[in-house]
DNA sequence: GAAAATAGGATAAGAACAGTCGTATTTTCA
DNA sequence: TGAAAATACGACTGTTCTTATCCTATTTTC
């Protein structure tokens, strides 16, 4: 419950990587995953959406791979988030999927409340950079 | 992806209407999961959760049902999800299960850096309480 | 043209979760 | 004293989410 998944946390430390070494370096999916000992293959599908979201930059072919390209304080981890997943991270289902994704909806009486939570949540993932992880 | 548990959910809403109503008054899960349109049997086993946490007074036999037994306002929305849930609500699996859980412990670098976010979630549970979602 | 890398779809295995069912026990009350 | 209503508890099922892997296509370098 209330988990991180294993796709964001691999999203964080490649990330941090591309953060702690010298800016322009490019990175392959295979330098970081053995680096790190994580999937490669799932790892790579990571990268390719940090990739689309334009968090990073990415090369194909051999000599290949991916650069930051934003300074990293300026990448917040609600970005890589939202890159990440195609949902954002919401503590009850219907703050993602709207009312009509719960049967209780009328006559729930907690939504409002845990939204406090929420929005905390929320200022903190927006407030907190990949620099500030290094 | 960081999702309360619906037992959480229902726990909340329960606890929410007998601080709702006046002090001492006897619900049957039945009568609880009627007004909420919530599945009787999952709110059943919830609130014996809470009963065996002390959180509120289980009677068995006809006429019987729970009473809340401590004020709203000492009940601490973690009290409520460490009583519904056998592990706390944790960002990353090892934070919950040790070292041994995650293969890439060793080599994480984002571990400490999500404790923040961590202590900032558990720190909003266990500042809010039932009292304040009345 | 071979090799190395990204791109992306498909699939499978596993875990977590929600919900249901069945049965035992307790207590009230007619 | 027996039926009824309620809690207590364990088992089970079906679904969804998550993780991981596999396979193929494409791009680019050398
Ligand atoms: S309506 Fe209430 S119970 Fe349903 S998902 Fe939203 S907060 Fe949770
Ligand atoms: S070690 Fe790192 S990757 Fe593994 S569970 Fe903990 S925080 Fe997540």
């Amino acid at each position: 419950m209330l988990r991180l998944s294993k796709r964001v946390e691999y999203g964080l430390i490649a990330l941090r990587h591309f953060a702690a070494i010298q800016e322009g370096t490019v990175c392959t999916a295979k330098e970081i995953s053995q680096k790190y000992n994580v999937p490669h293959e799932l790892l790579a599908k990571v990268l390719q959406k940090l990739a689309q979201a334009r968090i990073i930059q990415s090369y194909q072919g051999v000599r290949g791979g991916y650069v930051l390209v934003h300074h990293p304080s300026s990448i917040k981890i609600s970005h890589v988030i939202n890159a990440i997943e195609h949902e954002k991270p919401m503590l009850a289902e219907c703050y993602a999927d709207g009312p009509e994704s719960c049967i209780i909806f009328d006559d729930c009486t907690i939504r409002r409340p845990l939204g406090k939570i929420q929005k905390n949540i929320n200022h903190f993932f927006h407030s907190m950079s990949i620099a500030e992880i290094v």
